[in-house]
DNA sequence: TGGTTTTTTCAAAACTTTTTGAAAACTTGA
DNA sequence: TCAAGTTTTCAAAAAGTTTTGAAAAAACCA
């Protein structure tokens, strides 16, 4: 298989299953490229291999600078921006873990919190309401907890011990 | 706080949750619906209560029932059709862990096995090509069988021994 | 079987998101 | 300060997704 073939594979794909998560496709795609090049990139490089616009680039290179999966690098005597990607793998998830969690998952859970003060209404949907609530809560909650856990967990620490407890198969 | 208002609120954030998540508003809307509802609804009642069309409303309730989440519920003397949630929590999730994993992440881990086969191409692209690959290959992997795991655990044995070990908080 | 109710389908319309590209703003070095 | 290079902005266009509604198909019953 020729590299062109992979790398075209490879963001091809990161593009479709950033996709699915919500994560728009020229997101996804230039964090692919950067993560995969060698050297950092700047935004006309980006631009010609992904065959998007300028405006498109730049919109898009800052949402990932915002994420805090990439940051600009100054190479010497170069006037243009250079990007690269975080790429300590298990500090790049949990940025996303982070920013996903603080932006959808606590939202939810402290709208499950407020919506139990449910109070008149008919009897028995307000029961079933308060039950599936509680406990959607309950877990929302417990989610968050786990997260923050794996949040602050080391690479080795989580790969390592955690799955051996598990049993890991592979 | 009035019934109505918290279940308009649950089922307004259920919605933008889902729709953050790559889930079709209407779909998580539904869900919503029926997750709070003490009995099973009909299509006509869906329509109602979120003002949303007859070929929508079939299409989304579908797709629900093909992710194995809801299902119809026949009535005895009635002739519509009925549908319910999946009223367990735990077997929820599992089923959408289920359908995500083999829909989305899958997919993304057999390329990054496939596209390891790289072989001609820049040294030094190659190189970084295949360090990264093959770390991310490893982390799907990893990914894929930890969540094969909690589709075989039980709710109490996640929620309690887990959380435990991992010096659970709340 | 025929009439009635219910479900499904799908092309077109409405809506949303993403992308473009050109102009404005900014940065830098001389 | 100026001029060339670079980045940012944003209104409009394109692309993509969701929704509608009416017609067709299917299910049901007498």
């Amino acid at each position: 298989m020729h590299f062109d073939d992979a790398k075209k594979q490879f963001v091809q794909s990161w593009g479709t299953f950033g996709a699915d998560w919500g994560i728009n496709k020229a997101m996804a795609q230039i964090h692919a490229l950067l993560l995969i090049s060698p050297r950092p990139l700047c935004t006309d490089e980006i631009m010609e291999e992904l065959q998007i616009s300028r405006g498109n680039a730049n919109m898009t290179i800052r949402a990932l600078l915002n994420w805090g999966i990439i940051s600009k690098v100054i190479i010497p005597g170069e006037r243009k921006e250079y990007f690269e990607s975080e790429k300590d793998l298990w500090e790049m998830v949990k940025r996303v873990i982070s920013e996903r969690k603080k932006k959808e998952l606590e939202p939810v859970a402290k709208m499950l919190e407020a919506v139990q003060a449910v109070s008149e209404g008919p009897e028995k949907e307000v029961a079933e309401f308060k039950r599936v609530t509680a406990e959607l809560s309950s877990f929302s909650n417990k989610a968050v907890d786990l997260l923050d856990k794996v949040l602050k967990a080391e690479q080795h620490w989580f790969f390592g011990t955690f799955f051996k407890w598990l049993g890991g198969s592979k």
